[in-house]
DNA sequence: CAGCTATAGTTCGATATCGAACTTGATTAT
DNA sequence: ATAATCAAGTTCGATATCGAACTATAGCTG
């Protein structure tokens, strides 16, 4: 819900923090191409910046998804060519995950329609002001994500 | 994902906040009593925070629910009972909502499920911390949500 | 080596979420 | 007044999300 001044800043926080994931949740999605949804790009994104030939556990563990969750977005991007799925050799329970270039085409697009959006963020705050709002940021995830987990 | 420290400040901010809405989201969620949903309680929860007898409208926006995602949160509750639905007669097309008594009982266990690890929480940072968090947050929350809407 | 345990991934059923189209009731403009 | 427009809510189809149960492979232990 909008956070009110008479709650708790506790609770005006992850208010605020619910609000912010939604709204950038939306604005991303809305400017997707056509066929692509959130947690598709998301998986895309963590492949180009973090390196293909990851696993679908490394993937789920990196974007807080559930295994089963996960297969299902695999799935899908494999159905529509952006991604090959290789089993791993070396251990046969395991798959290794790439994008294809009609992936690599389709993210870039993607990355395309979010840079107007990313470059008036950066006019409208400075780096500086990000810097200084991580440290709690980062201290607050770590205290709630004690006692993590993957189904 | 993770937020790395190689990306950009800002980068980071935001896969915190992803990462903190999701943690709290599940650690509430699985402690809440069978049969209630986040979201559920979500609604619950405004009801009783913000006052009975709001509309349907009113809620999807405080809780940037979608109209027809509320509409299928609010007939799941008003099946279990959990909430009395209302037709507005001074305005034939809206609805008023409110707790039936089974739905404040069922609220008041939520809380009483979720109050240790709130107060975990209030043990491990200060109320200066949440405070001092705010501004910034809200400012972020105010800038992105420049155009906002409900569907 | 045989069996137990742990790990990686899938399947399934239930609920959530979104957007578009639709219905119905209010409001506005002429 | 009546037609056009707007506002509140629902329906529908598609995708997402979760947890539990399941399969298959790997690794460990006696």
């Amino acid at each position: 819900m909008a956070a009110e001044p008479e709650d708790h800043p506790d609770i005006q926080v992850f208010d605020e923090i619910r609000y912010i994931e939604h709204l950038v949740r939306t604005a991303i999605a809305r400017k997707l191409p056509v066929g692509l949804t959130y947690p598709q790009f998301e998986v895309m994104n963590l492949l180009s910046r973090r390196g293909d030939g990851i696993t679908p556990l490394e993937i789920a563990r990196a974007l807080q998804m559930t295994k089963s969750g996960l297969t299902n977005t695999l799935q899908r991007l494999h159905a529509r060519n952006l991604v090959r799925v290789e089993h791993c050799q070396a251990d046969g329970r395991r798959k290794r995950i790439w994008l294809t270039p009609d992936g690599r085409l389709a993210y870039g697009q993607s990355m395309v329609a979010i840079r107007p959006k990313m470059e008036d963020l950066r006019d409208g705050f400075t780096q500086k002001e990000f810097r200084d709002a991580l440290p709690f940021l980062k201290a607050l995830r770590t205290w709630l994500g004690e006692k993590p987990s993957v189904s």
